[in-house]
DNA sequence: GGAAACCGGACGGAGGAGGTCCTATTTCGG
DNA sequence: CCGAAATAGGACCTCCTCCGTCCGGTTTCC
């Protein structure tokens, strides 16, 4: 139902508690956001797990280690979460470079006319940041989209 | 992967076809348009039985019948369609009234905020039609995406 | 050296989407 | 009056993807 997957929702979440202040600022385990989240710990490990494979998040190994943000939730935009855990976006699978999987390609009405959606798709995502969704205590910065964006003309 | 149904891009499909003038320029069957569009006859007609259902198409029935477009395509939202076959628009399942499905509901630090989300998705399928899919033939339209909906503030 | 924590991959179950088919109903044409 | 053509509305089954979990390996601190 053009849904994006659980583990993105988890994942915000867990980004959200982990941009709160608190006892420890910085560096912050799996098992202790499982705790603070009420989400099961292996699920959190996994997407802390995505999180630090993106780049979003910065693991450090060993006792005493844990994860630590990059860079404030302000400047972590929505598109990359989707884009680390559901892939790139693009709403049909008509996208990346014809491989003859589509029977009907040849002569299709719609070929390549996707992109301009998935641009403004794209687009709306990434005006929003984790911060907008996190709370009203971290400073949100207002966004303007590009009308460009929204029905690129080729 | 922030994907919509198969049936929902064979929609878009169908109804381009149906769009282009042509030798029966209001009346199509069901087994016409599978031909024209090179997807197997019984899904065809399954999405013009959805499409009938929300309105976008009239189906008339008994010998001689078929579908005909309700309005031109240029009239025709793609977030119509989308609704249609994926439902309403919603990236979460945290968005209708909190029916207690959510275990951490109470305190989750996202509450309630996916909603200025869901309507900046919402409106950028809203702006583009399905004549803007279908062919430079069509008249498209501009559209200005309202910057209010793409991050609503509260 | 042991404990704590991250890293990477594998595995099985559950749920939903996709595709097909069947029957009933309506309408046109002979 | 009867048969053909086409829509209407389901039911059914299969397959694929997501989800949650777990395991072994590696790194680091006490």
């Amino acid at each position: 139902m053009l849904r994006l997957s659980k583990l993105t929702d988890y994942a915000v979440l867990v980004l959200a508690r982990m941009g709160e202040p608190g006892p420890q600022p910085a560096l912050q385990t799996a098992p202790g956001l499982a705790g603070r989240t009420g989400l099961p710990e292996p699920t959190v490990a996994k997407v802390l797990k995505i999180l630090a494979q993106s780049g979003l998040v910065e693991g450090l190994r060993g006792a005493k280690g844990g994860y630590r943000l990059v860079k404030p939730l302000p400047d972590i935009r929505l598109s990359e979460v989707v884009v680390a855990f559901d892939g790139p976006i693009a709403l049909t699978a008509c996208v990346e470079g014809g491989d003859g999987s589509c029977s009907a390609e040849a002569g299709c009405p719609v070929r390549g006319r996707w992109d301009p959606v998935n641009a403004a798709i794209r687009n709306a995502l990434a005006g929003i940041t984790i911060a907008d969704l996190a709370g009203p205590e971290a400073t949100p910065r207002p966004f303007i989209p590009d009308p460009e964006l929204s029905l690129a003309a080729e």
